[in-house]
DNA sequence: CCAAAAGTGTTACGATTACACCCATGT
DNA sequence: ACATGGGTGTAATCGTAACACTTTTGG
């Protein structure tokens, strides 16, 4: 019984070490025909001058996923986006001054409403190709910048998450794009549209796009209940 | 300037607020035809004449995985299981005490090597199949062990994680066997045989299994660095 | 009217499924 | 000897991939 307390105390102790949980979140946009991700410069703190997912810190009364949410709400003001869990980062050397956890996320969010508002502690803010990051990204950011969008990648063949990165209305060669540029692939143009047709999730609008020669009809992602 | 320290203070005391990280895991064996998952009761603490997954608290110096690691060696005396990450718990009220989040892994064990050891705080260690868990589970165990199947059969499926769930031979009907307990689906005999072959993953050892009718040949799983 | 992009169907191929008999071994 | 399980190939089906021309619109 003495074993089983001294077990039951060194278990206690070892609770009570400290660390730190936070989320980072990868917040994805399709901008001028490339996969974007925005990133931030802190006022103050490690990294200073450098490039950072935006992120913060697990509170005692949240969920990871509602931190995640409520980093997302603070910095671009948007509600209701598609965004999921990527994956947990442990490692003990992430933050020079003490152990700090975080778990990542990504986020998709619509171009068309792109309010992006400087939050407290933040110098910059901007969206970057994923394909030209920054050189200075701070802590191990570049690596679940990396994780995040293979993330992507695979909800997306699987999954087809593209709701969140399209205009409310658009036409089939807009969503090929995507395809391409995210995926890097190159998609026969009948075959795409016959697979996203029987896949079921567009709606026609009826519409045609002006402005654009052949006159592309307009669709809408099915799937109801999308951000605005 | 004054305001960014006031934000910073908040930063660091979000920082310090307590909140204790541990890893469970669920080890799976295939035993008497069904997938097992083992289960252990704690002579101390919470939930003590409940079953729970073997798990254990992140220490300073150690990462999830490394974590992970050291709970199955401190239970079953294995080194170089196969086992990954599943998902992250985080909700607030998982521990009755305090805040406890839970990155939870799956490990596979082959069965001829079970000498299941009891280790401190342990008082009961068993096998359970995996449809027939014990009414008592502990925290939200039921649920890990859950979606922890359900990632081993995603695995299975798609990449032919079977090698450290049988023994070091076996024949084709025997993991054919495995593919159908796990999955629960049926699979035709020759379709499967040609599958696995054309998928090179297997190398004949020439041998037959005695006392079987039939003689089946003995397969052994290529992937050269696989446990003892 | 011309250039650019939209829209449309069919064939070929590979992968998956369904299916039945003979052979080897243990009892 | 016989009952049990091991081992083998082929045909049908489905999904995927390749491919070219006509129509619509903007400039």
């Amino acid at each position: 019984m003495v074993e089983q307390e001294k077990l039951k105390r060194i278990q206690v102790d070892r609770n009570s070490f400290e660390c730190s949980i936070t989320t980072d979140v990868a917040v994805f946009g399709f901008i001028e025909n490339s996969l974007k991700v925005l990133l931030i410069k802190r006022l103050s703190g490690y990294f200073m001058n450098h490039w950072l997912l935006p992120g913060g810190v697990m509170e005692a009364d949240e969920t990871l996923d509602d931190c995640a949410k409520k980093v997302l709400y603070q910095l671009t003001g948007f509600r209701n986006i598609h965004f999921e869990q990527v994956k947990i980062y442990s490692e003990l050397e992430r933050h020079p001054l003490k152990r700090v956890i975080t778990q990542s996320f990504y986020a998709l969010v619509k171009p068309e409403n792109h309010s992006l508002v400087i939050g407290g502690n933040v110098e910059r803010i901007s969206w970057f190709d994923i394909d030209r990051l920054p050189e200075k990204i701070g802590y191990d950011h570049r690596q679940i910048i990396h994780d995040a969008n293979l993330n992507l990648q695979l909800n997306l063949r699987e999954r087809l998450i593209f709701g969140e990165l399209l205009p409310k209305t658009f036409t089939l060669a807009e969503l090929q794009n995507l395809y391409e540029r995210i995926l890097k692939i190159k998609l026969d143009k009948r075959n795409f549209r016959k697979k996203i047709f029987q896949m079921d999730v567009l709606t026609s609008t009826g519409e045609k796009k002006p402005g654009v020669k052949g006159g592309p009809l307009l669709y809408r992602y099915k799937n109801g209940n999308v951000c605005e």
